[in-house]
DNA sequence: ATAGGGTTAG
């Protein structure tokens, strides 16, 4: 025995070596203890340990006649094992076991309290790798681990899990997890599996907790909450290789995990994702259940056509539409504004109410009351209420928020009012967000003061609700009479205080939000000092101003015709450390532009395109507003640029601002003519509604070409008022050239049409064909000749000499676009128009509008 | 572990 301690001293330290730190850097991969967990120390296993010592082994102790009392081995060990000597304590054991007698009796005879307080000592001391590595070498002797725990080593051990798990490294965590898990203790003892798996999200660490939930038997359920928290964690790639991870550990589909991926898509707005989610299953032939495809709706609810599209595969596959199908859809329409389809939405699912097939819910009434709310149809709103109250649906916050909010997008302040009384005598509490709609109510209604007013009074209230009962009565009816003459009749000021007067006071939900400053400011009007006082008001609330907080702040400076402050806002905002988005700069933009700042308008969006921020229909609209007087050509050429990097990036574009810049920029050729071309305008209605971009593009080619080569302007295929602004634009172009110095080399030849006989274009074109000659005889006063058409056969120079009767054919078939001409001519037996404005007409036209400028 | 509400830019 004596000889044993001395054995174990010496070797104690050298040879029980804990298992290698499972810590690399966190960049660093593979990871040593990724997969498995760390190989018991190999000195304590082998028995080279003891023939290498000094004193004889112990097995020849045990040959000695100890081998009859493995009860005296087994208080030994556990002795040993109270003293934190592990070592020996595995010796003894591994020498017991090995020798094969009555070890049984010896492991029986072990006591668990003994060995406990050892471990407890190991563990409080914070030596979790030594006590983990006794726990696995006693385990491969065959002795269960778990049976040398009392409780109370079991409940040291769960804290230190517990202290482990509050920790960060969640590899370190879960290594852990899966040798405890190996040796059978049971884990959700020990530790709240969430902790562990909200630890490895916290790190990112997607492996890990699929690894880690593999080892509870609610591993599915896991699964998916891993899945939801890096989804909500707005980390897609780790709910993904989470996703991946769990159907590796799975036999078959699991429709939970598949939702909860959809899910997670939604969060992290990649819709796109979610749909090839839904294709792989579609693949694999598997038919999604009513949640997959209630996610799926839900997720991709931005594109109502999609949405009726799987909602419409979810018909033909006999999946049956629940409430919640229909409520989705109701969103779907909503987003969409399309309130006609939300309508028959609404009349079918009412139809299937009648039929006991299903129960409008209040999500169907609120949905519903928002579609009506945003197109400013409160009257179907409040019909929607009356509906839903003879269903006996009890309307809640969010209900009555969308009905204030209806009224609130009207301007109708009263109406949203007497709503918000309504709710509070229904006894539905309002929170910050229906405070916050009504706010806006008062702000869309310009009621400002009456937004402050209301402001104060549920300030004040929110304030008061820790202290009620210490209110003195004078206090208090000084409060009530205040709070009456803001509104005498209006239960909503008084509100607050007539909480005050209940004996148990109401909790009052009302606590300002980042939203309801914002809302505040915007009450501010033109003043910028105010809104600036609110922001700090704001920080002081221990809030924080947000990309709408200072869009807003943006929006006032300019309103108050202060764009170099409202740049300046912008500025203060990056230095705030809130990078302006597309609306700040948007904001800034339109600042500029109403403050006739158009060069720093340009510059901005520059600005923002460099920081890679997309701009968006409402960017590019307000930026070609910019530019509403004629200037050069260059700054025409410029928002030209802007439409067509607007069409690259895909937006359609009603091309407004831009045909009414051309328009004026062209019309500078006639300036003092007296012709208005809104008469033009007003006078040709029926192709208002055609795409103008091939007339922008036409105007665009020729700006770009330089007037010294021939011109050819192609008027096929406009209308009489595009094919003036067409030719207007020319015109223009020929003439800034020229007094910069350039000139003409040719005629210039305008292609009016081709004529085909018996089809009823013919009218169009002559309207063209005459309109043009007007243009140019009367109102230029240039001369233009109809040249004789002619026949267009399949004959490449005859068309090209009858364009360019001084060219020669190689000339001719140098040019692309008169090859283009000639191809798309030969297809037809048709006769081109052709008018003809010599080159002498124009110097004679040029001189005159020059003479006439200088006067 | 699903579905709904308020604020910003034309």
């Amino acid at each position: 025995m004596r000889e044993l301690v001395i054995i174990s001293s010496s070797s104690s330290s050298s040879t029980f070596i804990p298992p290698p730190n499972p810590k690399p850097p966190h960049h660093h991969k593979p990871k040593p203890y990724h997969f498995k967990p760390p190989p018991p120390p190999p000195p304590l296993s082998s028995s080279a340990t003891f023939s290498s010592s000094k004193s004889p082994p112990l097995h020849t102790n045990l040959a000695r006649g100890n081998a009859n009392q493995p009860n005296n081995f087994a208080v030994l060990a556990s002795q040993l094992a109270q003293e934190g000597r592990f070592e020996d304590f595995l010796a003894i054991a591994e020498t017991v076991v090995d020798s094969g007698v009555e070890s049984d009796k010896f492991v029986n005879a072990l006591d668990a309290k003994s060995v406990s307080v050892g471990i407890e000592r190991e563990l409080r001391e914070r030596r979790i790798r030594r006590s983990v590595a006794f726990f696995t070498g006693v385990e491969k002797l065959g002795i269960s681990a778990l049976r040398l725990f009392s409780g109370s080593a079991m409940s040291v051990l769960a804290a230190e899990c517990r202290r482990i798990a509050g920790g960060d490294d969640a590899e370190e965590v879960v290594w852990l997890m899966e040798i405890l898990h190996g040796l059978q203790f049971p884990l959700r003892e020990l530790v709240d599996p969430m902790d562990i798996i909200k630890i490895c999200v916290e790190k990112r660490e997607p492996e890990m907790a699929v690894r880690f939930a593999c080892l509870l038997p609610q591993a599915e359920i896991l699964f998916c909450a891993i899945i939801c928290k890096f989804g909500k964690r707005n980390d897609l790639t780790s709910a993904l290789v989470a996703f991946e991870e769990s159907k590796k550990k799975l036999s078959g589909p699991n429709m939970f995990a598949y939702r909860s991926i959809i899910d997670a898509c939604g969060l992290c707005g990649d819709c796109l994702k979610s749909r090839h989610i839904y294709e792989e299953l579609l693949a694999e032939k598997i038919t999604p259940n009513i949640y997959v495809f209630n996610s799926l709706m839900n997720v991709n609810s931005q594109d109502l056509s999609y949405t009726l599209d799987v909602y419409k595969h979810m018909q033909n596959v006999g999946v049956m539409a629940d409430i919640a199908s229909y409520n989705i859809l109701l969103k779907a329409c909503c987003l969409s504004g399309r309130v006609d389809l939300a309508q028959d939405v609404y009349r079918e699912v009412k139809q299937l109410e009648s039929t006991g097939a299903l129960k409008l819910d209040v999500f169907t009434y609120s949905t519903v009351t928002k579609v009506f709310a945003d197109a400013k149809l409160w009257k179907m709103a409040l019909k929607i209420k009356e509906d839903m109250l003879s269903a006996g649906v009890v309307p809640n916050t969010v209900t009555w928020s969308s009905l204030i909010s209806a009224c609130a997008n009207s301007g109708l302040v009263e109406q949203a009012t007497k709503l918000f009384e309504e709710m509070v005598l229904a006894g539905c509490e309002p929170n910050s967000r229906c405070c916050n709609t009504l706010l806006h109510a008062c702000v869309e209604a310009c009621q400002y003061d009456r937004a402050f007013r209301l402001f104060q009074s549920w300030k004040g209230s929110g304030y008061q609700e820790t202290y009620f009962g210490d209110l003195d009565g004078s206090r208090v009816s000084i409060m009530a009479a205040e709070s009456t003459c803001l509104d005498s009749n209006s239960l909503v000021s008084s509100y607050a205080s007539n909480l005050q007067f209940s004996k148990s006071p109401k909790r009052v939900n009302f606590m300002p939000t980042t939203t309801t400053y914002n809302i505040l400011m915007k009450a501010c009007g033109t003043n910028y000092n105010r809104a600036k006082a609110l922001m700090e008001e704001m920080e002081t609330a221990g809030l924080s101003p947000n990309h709408i907080s200072w869009s807003i702040l943006i929006d006032i400076y300019g309103a108050s015709g202060n764009a170099e402050g409202a740049v300046q806002i912008l500025r203060t905002m990056c230095e705030a450390g809130i990078q302006p988005d597309v609306v700040a700069y948007t904001t800034a933009i339109k600042v500029c532009v109403e403050n006739k700042h158009p060069k720093m308008a340009f510059s901005l969006f520059a600005e923002m395109k460099g920081y890679q921020i997309k701009p968006n229909l409402v960017t590019y609209n307000t930026l070609l507003r910019a530019r509403s007087k004629y200037g050069s050509v260059d700054e025409v050429l410029q928002c030209l640029g802007i439409y067509q990097d607007m069409r690259k990036a895909g937006y359609k574009s009603n091309d407004h601002y831009l045909k009414e810049l051309i328009e004026e920029w062209c019309e500078g050729v006639i300036q003092d003519n007296n012709r208005r071309l809104g008469q033009f305008i007003s006078r040709e209605r029926s192709d208002l509604r055609r795409p103008q971009s091939l007339l922008l593009e036409k105007v665009a080619t020729h700006l770009r070409k330089s007037t010294t080569e021939s011109i050819v302007v192609d008027l096929q295929g406009l209308t009489k008022v595009e094919a003036r602004i067409v030719v207007l634009a020319v015109l223009r172009m020929i003439k800034e050239n020229y007094t910069s110095g350039l000139r003409i080399k040719d005629d210039m030849l305008i292609i009016l049409g081709v004529e085909r006989v018996g089809q009823d274009t013919i009218r169009h074109e002559v309207e063209v064909k005459d309109a043009i000659i007007k243009l140019l005889q009367n109102e230029l006063g240039l001369e233009a000749t109809l040249a004789r058409p002619r026949a267009a056969h399949g004959n490449f120079t005859q068309l090209g000499t009858s364009l360019y009767p001084d060219a020669s054919t190689e000339e001719i078939l140098a040019r692309k676009d008169i090859r283009e001409e000639i191809e798309f001519s030969t297809r037809r037996p048709a006769s081109v128009q052709r008018l003809k404005v010599t080159k002498k007409s124009l110097y004679e036209w040029l001189r005159r509008r020059v003479g006439t400028t200088k006067r």
